[in-house]
DNA sequence: TTTGCTACCGCAAATAACCGCAATAACGGT
DNA sequence: ACCGTTATTGCGGTTATTTGCGGTAGCAAA
């Protein structure tokens, strides 16, 4: 519903268009609470910009993702995005299984995260991590 | 070249038959040092067998993942696939910038990866846990 | 306001991965 | 060696995502 201003100043700082497409994507994407599949997007997008294409939205979300305004979630074999919130950032755990999603500290993930850095100069994209597995209620029996 | 005496145990105890295609589809994952593609696993499939499919290369090439026979990696937005060598475990560090991959010791994640099993019951599936990220020579200059 | 540069879009086609189904072929039992 | 059961294959889609291209339009300088 609102802050796009500085999502706004980071495309025009590196040389991006504020387009209607792209301030739509946007608005879809932060108003919404959880993550948002691309061809949900696409479906909202269409009812403002009834000839968005499809490759558009993904041009979209990718863009936005590398600035840092959006995040990917990897839900089965589906692309999904959430506004990032930097007060409130946080990771995921997605069940091979059921597809179910459990957001997770990040704090879980700092010590490794600094190991890395120190030990391989590698800088892990933590914003972007997602843990795959088996939740809890889809543990193998036995 | 050798070892695959184990796992058509593996296939055959668990109701599953040893065709031509799976051992061609194994002997090509085997026989590579490192990581293959499953498009490159198919051309060099079909050098044997010229009228596998692609479906096959896949369908076998997961059911192999299933059974821990190889490990997946996913490099850039490809699927890629190497014997699992459980004497030398390996979890992979991809650089979302140059594609280069390293290889990382599973003890880096043990710990991490306790704390979501005793907290969350949630068990992460660290053989085909891929860190994307920046590598040292693709960091951002500043 | 015109012009030029180039980011951006829509469209179509490519790519990667996967699925359903009818025909085929493994493999245990005879 | 033959049979029957049924796992597996090849084929022809389908889905999710990405890319190439030709035209359009935003923006800055003249």
């Amino acid at each position: 519903m609102s802050g796009h201003e500085s999502a706004v100043a980071r495309l025009r700082s590196e040389g991006y268009r504020m387009t209607p497409q792209r301030l739509s994507v946007l608005d879809i994407v932060a108003g919404r609470p959880g993550h948002v599949g691309a061809d949900e997007v696409w479906n909202l997008a269409k009812e403002q910009h009834p000839y968005v294409d499809l490759a558009t939205i993904y041009r979209t979300l990718q863009l936005l993702k590398r600035l840092g305004v959006v995040t990917e979630v990897v839900i089965g074999n589906k692309l999904h995005f959430e506004l990032a919130d930097h007060h409130n950032r946080h990771n995921h755990m997605v069940c091979s299984e059921c597809d179910s999603v459990q957001t997770l500290s990040p704090a879980y993930l700092a010590e490794f995260s600094q190991r890395l850095q120190q030990e391989f100069g590698f800088t892990p994209d933590l914003d972007n991590i997602t843990i795959g597995g088996l939740c809890s209620i889809c543990q193998p029996t036995g």
